[in-house]
DNA sequence: CTGAGTGTGTTATGTTATAACACCGTAATT
DNA sequence: AATTACGGTGTTATAACATAACACACTCAG
């Protein structure tokens, strides 16, 4: 995420916040810039790590209390396949996304597809089931590496 | 899963890695029926556990290697939410399936939707990505568990 | 000023997963 | 028979991910 972009993040977090009576205090801040920050998904303990140059002795509970608030929000996501966490590009409208996790470079990409959306309801409709969180994780090579694999043949 | 289902599955397993020139040792193959047997996903080490009755002294690696082989050979699945194994109920076909996890008693049904599957398959298409292993876990309520909490109103 | 609620600091521990190295049995090769 | 390669297992230790539990500080309504 390029520093325009994290800026406008930020900010459409505070005021997301402000809207909803809650604090983004200045860690939960930080730990949602960190997560920004870095352009593949982060572990929470790769976070703590960077989180000790920010703020004082931090441990893993202080990681954790604001990757959960931070998870509430959703201002970020977690990748369960991955154990990390990933800035969540568009927080303002509550969404069903779907990742796209490159196994090569380690990028993610979001993606909000309708027809999925519609497919994860109508399957658990189909079996009276309500889904309250669907996680849905596409393991596989991206289209930059496939085309380093392919093309150098 | 019954007596019955448990038997063929076994068996079919058998059937399946000599195919493919695999051994489907005791080992695993203990490991693959605690799985199967278990009505809810079970953890590596709640496996571990049921393991001590049955062979002398295991240890996590133990566990691990047999769940490896089982999860590439499509035996049994991992639940990445919740960190949980559960045998697959037809492995003999690959296949992309979906789970529905309920929250409340912690069953899980594995599906494969067809509609899931095409929208899984276009979504990366769509920017050049190649789907290696798709994880869709649904979490919910399901139809059990909804009609207890919405019928004692 | 006091009690409730929220956020944080701190220590310890629980839970999930893997690294690394040794050993054993089988089968192909010499 | 010795040699080697390979797959499977035993064993010890440790890495990686996550939470419990308790204490303290701040704010704000009553």
């Amino acid at each position: 995420m390029n520093d325009m972009i994290l800026a406008q993040t930020l900010e459409r977090a505070d005021v997301l916040c402000r809207a909803r009576g809650l604090q983004l205090t200045e860690q939960r801040k930080t730990v949602l810039r960190l997560v920004c920050e870095s352009d593949k998904p982060i572990g929470a303990y790769d976070l703590l790590a960077r989180l000790r140059g920010v703020i004082k002795n931090p441990a893993p509970p202080t990681v954790y209390r604001a990757l959960d608030f931070l998870l509430e929000q959703g201002l970020v996501h977690k990748i369960e396949s991955l154990h990390t966490y990933v800035g969540c590009p568009h927080p303002d409208h509550t969404h069903v996304s779907q990742f796209l996790i490159c196994n090569d470079c380690g990028e993610v990409a979001e993606i909000e597809d309708s027809g999925m959306a519609t497919s994860l309801k109508a399957a658990g409709e189909a079996i009276g089931f309500r889904t309250k969180r669907p996680v849905v994780e596409l393991l596989g090579t991206c289209a930059d590496c496939a085309a380093k694999q392919d093309g150098p043949a």
